[in-house]
RNA sequence: GGGCGAGUGGCGGAAUUGGUAUACGCGCACGACUCAAAAUCGUGUUCCUUAACGGAUUGAGGGUUCAAUUCCCUCCUUGCCCACCA
């Protein structure tokens, strides 16, 4: 008998499936489409683990299961390949981004195709490719052409360590998403992409994705829309008012001060003499505190008053005014309405500096007279009746709302206002290791787009390319690239120096796949209309409000200019879950605990053997620890599927034991429902339970055989291809062998998965449940479908129910067809 | 502080519509094979208690029901995300 050796039959399958190509997908078939994806890598300097490897066994059991259900299936693969990590992996290495690059990809490549996974590598892209950047050029172009990517100089956030700046998204808990160094705030002049201009759009349709919640409500709250009021306060003795934003407008008589940002515009301005000192210290102060200081100063307020008063136009109190960095400059107008009888912020600041705490505005008990007072614990989502509010008084505070902002509206003091807290994206990078963003600058002519004919824009390979951390991209110190001539009016110009964040690739690198090698457009409409949107998308939540943010609003541009026919990228997504190291702690090369599909196919697991492991460990999108003890388990199923097959396969030759006899029902029961419950567990993705099923099936086989020494051997044979098949998806290597082992000369990863016949899943017997009181008290064997009446007098024939039934009356008798009976007594 | 999720044997987990809780795997124990070990095969394995019987059990407590891991309420623990967003 052959021994079981991933070592030799793994290599050569997946020599053979390249060598035939049978991954790879046709663009004309009759067959449905079903484009499956997984994000495409950043090959770092770190090889993958089996955390990543989790995630694309996920999507290639998807994308095999697929195929052998008859679709036509799109499994690509790419690189994505600009970005800060490969470029400090060349700095710290001392070689070129490209070199490193080149390295990366294919130590990446290898781990992928050592697992056996079945992308149609003819369509492999990468990043930083000239052949795919002159396309995200392009699309900045069309972004640029559209109004939707502008030039501004604002402060940023700027990471000292990888002397860049970051977009919003990549700041988390004040430090760079990428090194976790603590950022800085940098007045620059950026490139941004008006992602606000669709945030409306971004947040309404999400609702019809088939997309986690938990993604769907993270991107929600990054968008942020929040309706209200914009409301106007005139300045005593100033000429000039303060607009503030609130979202409850019918608060506004409980107002008592107002809150401007240190950075406000205006808050020099109305400073008087007297305060100006302080308010200069405090403005001074507050800019020397990082965001990450303000953030950790757990919420103690400070603040300084400016000396002057402001005027409320709903019942024209005087109102002093103040400065404090709780209140942001980023947000809404940067100023705002205090109403500490219904904020906890603004009640906290009026307790420390001793303003007033009064009036209660909304009843929370609906009482006019004498509400409880909520003082001690105000809260902003408060609803009940108007009191202390004039005219108001007595009126619902949702209808007070709207009559307030009319009100106001009407005298020109307020007006309807949502606000979002999303930003625009910013796109430049001080760094080499982008795309060249494809503009010109011209003294005469501003900011011009590179022709597209002249793309792409080549980034320059070039000896130092280490960030200088003065705010300009090491491509700012090379003439060649810089000095050109202006597009529109011929006269000398500059290149523009900094290049494109990395997630401007990943905003359309799905649409390329479609049609990787087009030289004369980004993708030919009619192979996107053919394959996208992407079916099923595969990746961790680390992309949340990056990445799928980004390649949702891009997509809407797309569609927007009548490149494609569809506003969404990805119609299903799922977060698969982490993989821990066995200690329960992420996996990290700097902690030393990763776990290297290398080692374990090295120690003769194979690869087989591992995305078993990855499936069988636990749901699918959980978080798990890996075992190094589960291992031995996922290999042993394997090589007992081995063993069973070898024996079956030489029975053939060997004349069977006729003395014994199949029991051929059993044997088709036990077929056709492993058949059923492997396809239900693959469609729900329930791909831990499927194995299981399949354990099971082993295991009876081996009890069969025991029995019957493969007695009738057409069922054998079926059984047996039947059990090759369903495993194919899960571990293609060995069923592959298998499969032409058993004779065939096809491949299994092509053959048509097995269908079940109902007919087969009724099993002779049926297990009935006897309770009394709903408590198990016995089991009983019945044919299925039986009567109640027939069921009743069996149950109530045995030992156990008449002992404890005794001549107690019977009150109630349920009975569930073959399940149970239950007896209340 | 806000949002979302999760708590089941020694461990990872299963239970698809309220209907026999603990499938499958790991670990452990015993047996077979072996000079021996590994590997393999087989049997057993929720806990307490017993000669047998029996009792308890899905984070804790309560509720609905003939029947609750499943539905409802309160609380505890824990994971992830967002966080002074007015």
């Amino acid at each position: 008998m052959k021994r079981y050796n991933p070592k030799v039959i793994e290599p050569k399958w997946q020599q053979t499936w390249e060598s035939e190509g049978i991954y790879n997908s046709t663009d004309d078939s009759t067959k449905p489409k079903k484009y499956i994806l997984e994000y495409f890598p950043y090959p770092s300097g770190a090889a993958m683990h089996v955390g990543h490897v989790r995630n694309y066994t996920i999507g290639d059991v998807m994308a095999r299961y697929a195929r052998m259900q008859g679709y036509n299936v799109l499994h690509p693969m790419g690189w994505d390949a600009f970005g800060l990590p490969a470029e400090n992996y060349a700095i710290k290495n001392k070689i070129s981004p490209k070199i490193a690059i080149e390295q990366n990809t294919t130590r990446f490549k290898h781990q992928l195709q050592q697992m056996g996974f079945s992308y149609d590598w003819t369509r492999e892209i990468n990043s930083t490719d000239p052949r795919f950047y002159r396309w995200t050029q392009w699309f900045f172009l069309l972004l640029f052409k559209k109004g939707l990517a502008y030039q501004k100089e604002s402060l940023q956030w700027w990471c000292p360590f990888d002397k860049t700046v970051l977009a919003n998204e990549q700041v988390e808990n004040g430090r760079c998403w990428r090194c976790g160094n603590t950022v800085e705030k940098k007045a620059l002049k950026q490139w941004f992409f008006k992602i606000t201009d669709y945030a409306d759009r971004l947040l309404e349709d999400l609702d019809d994705l088939d997309w986690p919640e938990a993604i769907k409500s993270m991107q929600r709250n990054w968008i942020g829309r929040s309706t209200g009021a914009e409301i106007k306060f005139a300045i005593v003795d100033h000429d000039t008012s303060i607009n503030v934003f609130t979202t409850r407008p019918d608060t506004i008589f409980g107002v008592t001060f107002l809150v401007v940002a240190p950075e406000h515009p205006l808050l020099k301005t109305i400073t008087t003499k007297a305060h100006a000192v302080r308010v200069d210290e405090y403005i001074k102060t507050s800019q020397a505190k990082s965001d990450i200081e303000r953030q950790e100063t757990t919420r103690k307020k400070t603040g300084v008053f400016t000396g002057s008063y402001a005027i409320n136009p709903i019942n024209n109190e005087i109102i002093p005014i103040w400065t404090a960095d709780y209140v942001l400059m980023g947000y809404g107008t940067g100023a705002i309405m205090a109403v500490p009888s219904h904020d906890d912020r603004d009640y906290e600041f009026a307790e420390k500096f001793g303003l007033p705490k009064r009036p209660v505005i909304v009843s929370p008990d609906d009482t006019i007279e004498n509400p409880t007072s909520p003082q001690n614990t105000p809260t902003l989502s408060s609803e009940g009746l108007m009191i202390n509010s004039g005219k108001y008084n007595g009126l619902a505070s949702a209808v007070a709302r709207d009559n307030i902002v009319s009100d106001l509206e009407k005298q020109k003091a307020g007006k309807l206002r949502v606000n979002y807290k999303i930003r625009d994206w910013l796109i430049s990078r001080q760094r080499y290791w982008g795309a060249p963003i494809p503009i010109v600058h011209c003294e005469k002519d501003g900011a011009v787009a590179v022709n597209e004919d002249q793309l792409p824009v080549l980034l320059p390979e070039i000896e130092n390319y280490e960030p200088s951390g003065e705010g300009r991209s090491p491509l700012a110190k090379v003439p060649d690239f810089v000095n050109t001539s202006c597009p529109l009016c011929g006269g000398p110009a500059q290149r523009e120096t900094d290049t494109m964040d990395g997630f401007a690739c990943s905003s359309w690198y799905f649409l390329r796949f479609a049609d990787p090698h087009n030289d004369s457009k980004p993708f030919d409409e009619r192979l996107a209309e053919q394959w996208l949107p992407v079916d099923d998308y595969i990746g961790g939540a680390e992309h949340a409000v990056m990445h799928l943010l980004y390649a949702r609003f891009w997509t809407k541009v797309m569609f927007d200019e009548g490149l494609i026919k569809f506003e969404e990228p990805f119609s299903a997504l799922r977060n698969q879950g982490m993989i821990l190291a066995p200690d329960g702690q992420k996996m990290s090369k700097s902690k030393g605990n990763t776990i290297e599909p290398d080692n374990l196919i090295g120690q003769g697991y194979g690869a087989d053997s591992i995305r078993i492991m990855e499936l069988f460990i636990g749901p699918w999108n959980q978080a798990a620890n890996w075992s190094v003890d589960g291992m031995g388990g996922a290999f042993r199923f394997l090589q007992r599927t081995w063993v069973l097959v070898q024996e079956f396969i030489e029975s053939k030759t060997n004349k069977p034991d006729a003395g014994r006899i199949t029991d051929s029902q059993v044997m088709l029961r036990t077929v056709h429902s492993t058949i059923k419950k492997v396809t239900d567990d693959i469609e729900s993705l329930s791909f831990n339970t499927a194995i299981a099923a399949q354990m099971e099936l082993i295991n009876g086989l081996y009890k069969q055989k025991a029995k019957d020494r493969f007695s009738d051997q057409q069922i054998w044979e079926y059984a047996i291809t039947t059990a090759v098949k369903l495993l194919a998806p899960f571990a293609p290597h060995i069923s592959e062998e298998l499969w032409h082992m058993l004779g065939n000369n096809s491949f299994v990863n092509q053959s048509e998965w097995p269908k079940y016949d109902p007919a087969y899943l009724l099993p002779e017997k049926v297990t009935i449940a006897v309770q009394i009181n709903g408590k198990l008290r016995d089991v009983i064997e019945v044919k299925p479908g039986s009567v109640q009446s027939e069921v009743e007098s069996m149950a109530l024939s045995s030992d156990v129910v008449k002992k404890l039934v005794g001549d107690q009356k019977i009150k109630k008798t349920i009975f569930i067809p073959d399940k149970l009976i239950n007896f209340v007594i």
